[in-house]
DNA sequence: CTCATAATCTAAAGATCTATAGAACAAGCC
DNA sequence: GGCTTGTTCTATAGATCTTTAGATTATGAG
């Protein structure tokens, strides 16, 4: 504590006892860690690997490989990473013999980075424009929101693909998905019922895996949309996963 | 480009004309500067001097000096870090005359600061405890919600006490508030009718300047409580403010 | 026009963050 | 016990961020 916070002016005499810490008559924030504190989450977000680790986590557990792996960082970076976010308990992990699953922390995780991405969609002019550029690309615009296709999939009528790859399908899936990689995309496309409204989704709302899907059903002239934010939001919006085939 | 993306692995031939820019097959995340662009709002938020100008502007415009004075940093890094948060669209300046006035962007940057302080709140344990901590001190318990201060205010007998200081009052209040700046709380506190029960409040959840006062009041055996999360969450909730005297 | 003031721009030192390498640790298998 | 694998720890070089100082711009006053 300085000197000056001691003594510089009269402070007014206390009520009864000590109040506690610091001249109140001096801005108190100051001596308290709180923005401090507050800026250790912003940290935390403050790196594009961070946040696509968050984004792939949203898909369910994964280990230290498979996240390294899919975000094309060495393991030792990964890790490192993880520990960041395990730090502010965004994250969370568990022991499986010896590998170590990394989760999201909880419910109020998911809805945060949904918000978290939200608002930076519609306050960062350049993001926005990138994003506007990406769904206007041939594919990108047939998009359905989680709603509509909560109707759609209750009217009967849609087949639902997920076009991810096969490992990330069996951790977990839309009920009733079925798994089409977009790599077997093309030779497979006959297996779907051809009267049946095609639905793809990838991961998230930055993954474009199923806008290029959408391409290749259009231009196999079906009838085809991409969900809105993908899996994610759908997980945000209540939708429960389901893993294996 | 990297020549391995170019001609690592054969690509599926395209269904009709060009579907743009990567390799489908590979992870196109890679190719999109969009968590590059979300990090952005992250660092934003990654440095306690930002998050508590920020803070300062939910009372209302500012000058460069005045955040620099209320913040204690010089006027050159805060008015660095003010083109900081300009440069992703949080905040935004007027000019008037030889001065330049900042303010939050928009009430949507208001909504979002308080669910980033909020979600900050609940996950990050040590804040959490910090929080509890300031809380516990004499005068942090008596805490009041703004549905209960609007309540109260409808009611009647209810004295609001703005216990900052009096240009942040003259700048803008709640509705009907009286300006008692702390350092005068002690002299001045005979002025308010003895029957009423007093709220007072200052600029926002971290600011203990109402805590303070709470125990002045307490001391003198006066009914009192502060309002939960400040000026910041009445503004936030809705309520407006009004100028001047 | 000259001067004063508020704020910004530029440059640079110091602090912090990122990413990698090498060593170390923990669990399971032989 | 030793060996292998997945992950973390420690140290460190390179990159980025923060803060200050000095020069510069923009506006208004005389």
């Amino acid at each position: 504590m300085s000197p000056h916070h001691e003594s510089a002016r009269p402070r007014p005499s206390e009520p009864t006892g000590d109040p506690g810490t610091a001249d109140p008559t001096d801005r108190p924030w100051l001596d308290t860690p709180v923005y401090e504190q507050l800026s250790r989450l912003g940290k935390a977000l403050s790196n594009p690997a961070r946040l696509r680790l968050l984004d792939l986590l949203l898909q369910g557990e994964h280990t230290v490989e498979e996240l390294a792996a899919a975000s094309r960082m060495t393991v030792k970076n990964t890790s490192a990473q993880l520990q960041l976010l395990r730090a502010v308990q965004l994250v969370t992990t568990r022991r499986d013999g010896v590998r170590i699953h990394y989760r999201l922390a909880g419910p109020s995780v998911v809805e945060f980075i949904g918000r978290f991405q939200g608002f930076a969609e519609q306050t960062l002019a350049d993001l926005h424009v990138e994003l506007t550029r990406l769904w206007s690309q041939p594919g990108g615009m047939e998009r359905l929101s989680v709603d509509e296709l909560r109707e759609r999939l209750a009217r009967g009528g849609t087949v639902l693909v997920d076009v991810r790859e096969r490992d990330e399908y069996v951790r977990g899936h839309l009920p009733g998905a079925v798994s089409v990689p977009l790599a077997e995309l093309r030779e497979r496309m006959a297996e779907l019922p051809a009267d049946a409204d095609v639905v793809a989704y990838c991961e998230g709302p930055y993954c474009f895996a199923s806008a290029h899907a959408v391409q290749y059903f259009a231009a196999a002239g079906r009838s085809v949309h991409r969900i809105d934010g993908g899996l994610a939001e759908w997980v945000r919006s209540g939708g429960d996963l389901v893993p294996e085939e």
